[in-house]
DNA sequence: CTGAAAGCGCTAACAC
DNA sequence: GTGTTAGCGCTTTCAG
């Protein structure tokens, strides 16, 4: 790679001093009209582009932030890490993205290369594997500013930006019991995420409220992907005396799983059964019958996050950590619209 | 943010000085077994995190290679990059992820700010707005290693992955040929690129090849999503006299838009027209009919990317652009199974 | 308004 | 085997 046009050269050029050229870029006050322009002009001639890398170490500030998701390929984070983006870059922060692909040990790799890197701050939504809180306290200890999104680590005191969950699976199994289906499954995310608990106390707490029974072997915990949805579905459905009516899915991609396994099996969506999922991502309207889902602003939960976190990395004396409760609405589709 | 553990610390607590501390940390032979574990353990026990800042600086290598693409929402671009990643951290590297959102001035700013990061190298998959290229002579004129993947610049001299995208596309018409479908329409990509042309010229060639007729009304571009797919559907559909029995969508979303609006105007998917893509997404299977498509092998493609710009960063010297051609199957299914 | 000098944390010649 | 020294490119006192 070539030698690079560094702040020197210009000074050589213009038989000034480095510093003042360092000045005169940043359009500092003190230096004279004349010699902002000129120098200016000569770095925009050639091509002068500062080092980052030399401006971080000296100011010991990164301008940059890392984010640790699960695994971009989910819309949602996708979705996510471009609203985060969106509020980092106006801000004049770089984002790092790592993926954890859902393994703890890849997700603690992955806070010790941000450490590494100087980030000046951390935006987590961990991995499904993570139980242990270890990595985080060390961030903590390093004061590293840290805000957790959507999958959060409740012993962490730390911002956190969270989705209704509970709200949000309460009203979506009420609109299953409004339908008119009364034997109704969820299936789950995995256990450790508190996410997962409170998705499934709305639904029970749904099915309490109006005398539904809630029985135990129609709850399945199981992953977040198409894989684990049609797995969970071939459990649900593999006693027709006792088969329920209706699934709530933790989410779209196992609600879709259980879609494909259920017209498999001959049954009508959603005469025989409703299916609702949730995040509404853009699958759920092209699967027939289209699916109801529960809307997650993903973008805005992304935006929200990101700007939690860059006022605590600004202003970190006046910081108390806050904790952003989001909401959205159901979409109800075809999958839940039963004749009776 | 904490002041965190430098080399000093450690050689302050040890009484040795820094460079020892430097060398002892990696291992250095001619360091003694005594110190190199006393160091060693020390930096353990203080959670020492070498300033990878403070190393690119002084080794004017950063071990980061910058990626641009379009949208990380797009499961081919999101499996690309795992595959970066997948090679990138085996080989010691981290990865900086941007998105240019398609556009092109974002990409330009894109490989400003890699630029500035002092990135080892750049991989990219060109906007669709890309025309000008003067931002990668850029590249080209500071010698930054650059790997073009998919979405490739023919103009400039560099490595590239590109997909078989002509035979892909002739294969795939092929098989709707054989199929039966005679009035055979396209839904092809944003004009400028390439994988556009290329698309687009294999399905000519696979009509003319057959004697069919070509009818440009029938070739429609348009960008990559399912909205694009649901406006040239539209058109497509817009004349029953004049109507295709059969649509080739340049990718999978716009072919699902496509069969959107089929379906919409009650139109039998595949008797009446049958619907073939590219990519083979995962929403390819869930959607009803199940849409027969063209694999890319995203993973792999990221990969192979990936060691050719590694390759090229690690030994410049016997540096010659070499270009990757990639090809895969087509995955029938019912969409294009049409009963005669 | 500008320059000189020091130093961010680390590494690599060059000494001894 | 280990220490000394210099410097990567930049910013920021301090001086004038």
């Amino acid at each position: 790679m070539k030698d690079p046009i560094t702040i020197k050269d210009i000074a050589r050029e213009l038989n000034i001093s480095p510093s003042t050229v360092s000045r005169a870029l940043k359009n500092n006050p003190q230096i004279s009209k004349a010699t902002i322009e000129q120098v200016q002009a000569l770095a925009e001639r050639l091509d002068y582009r500062p080092n980052t890398i030399a401006q971080s170490l000296r100011q010991s500030r990164t301008f940059t932030i890392g984010v640790i998701v699960p695994e971009i390929a989910h819309h949602f984070f996708a979705d996510a890490i471009s609203g985060i983006e969106d509020i980092a870059y106006k801000a004049g922060y770089n984002v790092i993205v790592c993926q954890s692909n859902e393994s703890y040990e890849r997700e603690v790799v992955n806070t010790k290369t941000l450490l590494s890197s100087k980030v000046d701050g951390i935006l987590v939504s961990v991995s499904k594997q993570t139980s242990q809180t270890e990595h985080f306290n060390v961030l903590k200890r390093r004061e590293v500013p840290l805000v957790f999104f959507d999958r959060v680590c409740e012993e962490i005191e730390a911002s956190k930006v969270i989705f209704d969950d509970y709200e949000a699976a309460f009203a979506t199994v009420e609109h299953l019991i409004e339908m008119g289906y009364k034997r109704i499954a969820h299936i789950g995310g995995p256990a450790p995420l508190l996410l997962s608990q409170l998705r499934h106390s709305g639904y029970v707490a749904a099915l309490k409220k109006h005398g539904l029974p809630v029985v135990e072997e129609w709850t399945i915990q199981q992953g977040f992907n198409i894989e684990d949805g049609k797995e969970a579905a071939l459990q649900l459905l593999a006693d027709p005396a006792n088969r329920p009516d209706a699934i709530f899915g933790v989410n779209d991609l196992v609600a879709i799983g259980a879609m494909l396994e259920i017209k498999k099996a001959g049954l009508h969506i959603p005469n025989e059964i409703g299916v609702a999922g949730f995040c509404d991502e853009p699958i759920a309207e092209v699967i027939e019958p289209a699916l109801t889902s529960f809307v997650q602003p993903s973008f805005e939960i992304g935006r929200t996050a990101a700007r939690l976190l860059i006022n605590q990395i600004e202003s970190p004396d006046n910081f108390e950590p806050k904790t952003e409760l989001i909401s959205d609405h159901l979409k109800v589709r075809a999958s839940t619209l039963r004749n009776r």
